[in-house]
DNA sequence: AAGTGGAACTGCAACGTTGCAGGTTCTTGT
DNA sequence: ACAAGAACCTGCAACGTTGCAGTTCCACTT
């Protein structure tokens, strides 16, 4: 068994600061290439004590497989792609999906790509550059649209992806999503609770799925709770912050303006807060505002808002956990996680525990 | 003179989806690997209808270099690491750097790779990676220190970077920061001129380089202004929100407390400013507040609040220029920028001019 | 003694690219 | 007419990896 044997190659280099490869190995251990590949992904046909060897030496060496040899071998690129809008900054939103997902990538030997677009682009543009030219295993994207181009996309090339937020194609892909519905709905009979009559919603921008989910919620609580709906169609979240304080006083000076919002996004939250203020109403008093946070910065802003937590670090675990899930084989369908809200955290509760997410399964 | 000439090799593949190659265009212009190569990088050796003849071509068919061939056979990765600590998110501050940064790259071949590491593990450690790995061509770290073994380290293994702040190691090396010095001297001069004596600094960590600016420029102001520094050395900037809100709050109940304090973060100035209202004191009547901020969220918390802006979308654009430069071969002296901040905006200049940032220069 | 079969190992080729060291024409000078 | 040189083009080899098709050697059967 593995006599040793002078093969006809000279040494590799000099023990210099060359990192070794298997070539490296190979004449380290007096063996052939072939073999210490073999030995290194634990192949059936190679001797135990010959693979004990091989891997014991790579590991003195600190021996790591070539990545550009594998990905022009193979294909594989040990790579996920993070396809972002990156003009608009939600807040910590990108940051935290991005902690989310390297959190999951780390014990891998995948590496984060971040595919950048700016909105004066075609949003394809990034997702069809990746597919065609293979640049990664697997992508993720965000913003996802009732009638996704890009997921159709994916999707007829078997190019693994997950979305953040679900589409209407008919499409069964991998996705992450936060119950919008839930929360609208939470959110009314809390405003309702507090004895608020007249809601507007500060929602998404319509070309967006979750828009749609948002929407639906609002309406669902406001017809069940009996009250009425102030149409505030003129604004989104997505909109410039800016633009969202205008709006904000226009609908404040209506005849009969809202005396109860709920708003879709915590930096909405806070010019909303500002036009209210400046229209000389009170927060908490004469409005309230139901808003989503991703950070305890929203709250702290004025203890009056009432909050509901979105975890975008979650988010970007079940993202990074589901592609890698798909990229594997498993099937889209199993893949899809939806993050319930339960409850409102602020106003008379306020002794209460501050609840967290739930994460359930569904099957679409 | 290209003569047609029918190559011995067989047609590379169907007309399939395939993605072209050097051999695909060697074989539609008839042409060897080699020359179809050359007449795309432009050569001199290559006649000047047959370069554009390849030209012509590759560009109908979509030809994009293998970037795993051009990898493994030059040593080329076209990647720049981005090296971030994940588990502390400073608000928008991380996204707006990656968004700069994304902006610089997206004309050139270079794609981001984000490498994180933890509190928890030895900074040193994803640094270490990529440069053994050599699975980049330049990285970007921030949070410098004054001795900052990672700029050690890569200056040692001539690796090309660029850091987020100033070292203090007498490396030449190419950064981008602000100028915190003139940050703290423009804040105190402000509280000063609005009638403030006792003045407080929230800093941040002493282990960074930039503490030293800011505590610098604080000293001077408060000096030269004749005013009595209130010490508050046991609140950073980069404690977690909670931990600053209560060091605050003790600050604030002691026999003398500060009537002004400067704050070297937006979202630390928003736990500060709970606690001074949680202290029943009053922000711009009883304690005035300046900070940086790098998004207009943190004016929007409290109108009182004084700002000076911090540009790290810029930040990221100037560090992204930096290393592309350095893996040029530019000289690091003449890859070092400041941005100097101008003005205070807030308070009784309400009606001025937002001023933003200066871009200057200079040769440490 | 010849044949069979399996365990353990091997070299070759190829992925796409580029540096290198030639080639092959054609023009120019003598 | 012929050498020298310019202008263009070319194979080959190698970067590190792995699929494939062997090869070697030994134990065991017939």
């Amino acid at each position: 068994m593995a006599g040793k044997r002078e093969g006809g190659a000279p040494p590799p280099a000099a023990a210099g600061d060359a990192r070794p490869t298997l070539k490296t190995i190979a004449f380290m251990t007096g063996l052939g290439v072939t073999t210490v590949s073999r030995a290194l992904k634990d192949a059936p046909d190679i001797g135990e004590d010959t693979k004990r060897r091989v891997q014991l030496i790579a590991r003195q060496v600190g021996y790591r497989p070539n990545r550009a040899g594998v990905r022009l071998r193979t294909g594989k690129t040990n790579v996920i792609s993070l396809v972002l809008n990156t003009d608009e900054q939600l807040m910590g939103f990108i940051s935290d999906i991005i902690s989310g997902v390297t959190e999951m990538l780390a014990p891998t030997p995948y590496h984060l790509v971040l595919t950048p677009y700016s909105s004066r682009s075609d949003p394809m543009d990034p997702v069809r550059y990746v597919v065609e030219t293979r640049s990664a295993d697997g992508i993720i994207i965000s913003q996802t649209r009732p009638e996704d181009a890009r997921v159709r996309y994916m999707s007829e090339h078997g190019f693994p992806f997950a979305t953040h937020g679900r589409t209407e194609t008919g499409i069964e892909h991998p996705w992450h999503d936060f119950d919008n519905v839930v929360f609208a709905r939470l959110a009314v009979e809390r405003l309702i609770a507090r004895g608020r009559r007249r809601l507007a919603l500060l929602a998404p921008s319509p070309a967006l799925t979750y828009h749609r989910h948002m929407t639906a919620g609002f309406a669902e609580g406001v017809v069940e709770g009996g009250v009425t709906d102030i149409p505030f169609a003129t604004a989104w979240v997505d909109q410039p912050i800016e633009e969202i304080r205008r709006q904000a006083a226009r609908l404040l000076a209506r005849q009969t303006p809202p005396d109860g919002i709920v708003c879709g996004s915590g930096s909405a939250a806070i010019a909303l807060v500002n036009a209210i203020e400046e229209s000389g109403l009170r927060l908490g008093r004469d409005v309230d505002v139901v808003t989503k946070q991703s950070t305890q910065l929203v709250r702290m802003f004025r203890r009056e808002l009432l909050v509901v937590d979105e975890d975008f670090r979650l988010a970007g675990r079940e993202l990074a956990r589901a592609v890698l899930a798909r990229i594997d084989g498993q099937a889209a369908e199993a893949l899809q996680t939806l993050a319930v809200p339960t409850a409102v955290v602020g106003g008379e509760d306020e002794g209460a525990v501050a609840p967290t997410q739930a994460r359930a399964a569904l099957s679409s």
